[in-house]
DNA sequence: CGTCTATTTGAATGTACTCAAAAGCGGTGG
DNA sequence: CCACCGCTTTTGAGTACATTCAAATAGACG
């Protein structure tokens, strides 16, 4: 259960192993079904979750009530609404499991405990934070600078594993396009080949 | 000098007077000319920078040659590479200065110091962080899922005052859109009014 | 005043969207 | 096991938002 979340810690920061027992201690591992909801818009999220198992993704709804996908989680990722979280005030996303999925999830008054008693792991969430800020702001560059066709090979890259996982209008959303026009990009990349 | 300073810090955190003295102590004021500047791609970043006065623009290139701005500082705001601040690897960003300015600097090293002696910082920088993600989450979201005209209505309310001192044409790149259609918008706008 | 850069305007083009309908696919129940 | 239902993907035609290229105009600065 344990195994993979302590890697991910241990390429952040070396903790002993009452440290690592204390941070276990605040995880509470958490089942969730196909389309079911860790986190609602209007909800104030309680919780942040590492992926054991599975796959989800996290959204939010325009003015017109399409859905834009911000990220897709699957094993070895963090997920959660940081807004939400860090201000405990009503989120504006949405955090569904596309697949059965195994979560470990980490209480937000645990998480301050946590900072208290061990400020490695501060440092550590500081530099999850940033790492995700830097994937957005490579994101955003691409979605301003490359041609849809480019963005979805790119994501084939950096994403392998998830277009198989993920039904093809999520992927057009994540792109920022719509499904009739993945469907076309993949038509016209399958005719080149 | 450090007025301005002292007050973003209360607004995260509290500190004494020798907490205080000791930040004032690992800042540098740092004076810069227009058009000059502070971080060029594939320069290592060593410092962040408070903005006390003046105006700095935050970009990268694309494959195709063409700036892409990623932010506008402005008095009160903070700037600089994080990706290549806290990895110490070459930047892909420019930071630039459009307004003779003055800055405080903070090095890499003292950062790391301060962080060490006063955790309340590492706590204040991550909240710093956390509230750049929202902002640039907001901005991905509004720029896949609104029209470049309601983007720039936006823009004016979220930043009053840049309009007057930065550039036209880096405006339409901050938009994602060409200087020749910010033109159009504005004089669509200027018609209805 | 002249030069250089920024902004505006025009015309043609392209990328991506909308709406509509057909085809494919997966799960569920008879 | 097959038939049916709902959802996803594909295909087509017309449209819109935004771009490119070119040229004219306006502003800023020495």
């Amino acid at each position: 259960m344990y195994a993979a979340i302590d890697e991910y810690v241990s390429r952040c920061t070396t903790l002993s192993s009452e440290e690592l027992e204390y941070f276990h201690s605040m995880l509470q591992p958490h089942k969730i079904s196909k389309k079911s909801w860790l986190l609602r818009e209007g909800e104030i999220s309680e919780y942040e979750a590492y992926v054991v198992k599975g796959c989800l993704r996290k959204y939010c709804m325009d003015d017109d009530g399409a859905e834009i996908i911000l990220q897709f989680a699957i094993e070895d990722w963090w997920v959660g609404d940081i807004a939400s979280f860090t201000m405990q005030t009503p989120s504006n996303v949405y955090v569904q499991a596309l697949e059965d999925s195994e979560l470990l999830l980490i209480h937000h008054d645990d998480k301050e405990q946590l900072f208290q008693r061990v400020p490695a792991f501060e440092r550590m969430f500081r530099l999850m934070l940033q790492r995700s800020y830097m994937v957005l702001q490579d994101r955003f560059v691409d979605t301003l600078a490359r041609p849809a066709d480019e963005r979805y090979l790119h994501f084939l890259e950096k994403y392998p594993g998830v277009v198989q996982r993920v039904p093809q209008h999520y992927i057009a959303s994540y792109l920022g396009i719509t499904p009739e026009f993945l469907s076309r990009i993949r038509s016209r990349l399958a005719k080149k080949a």
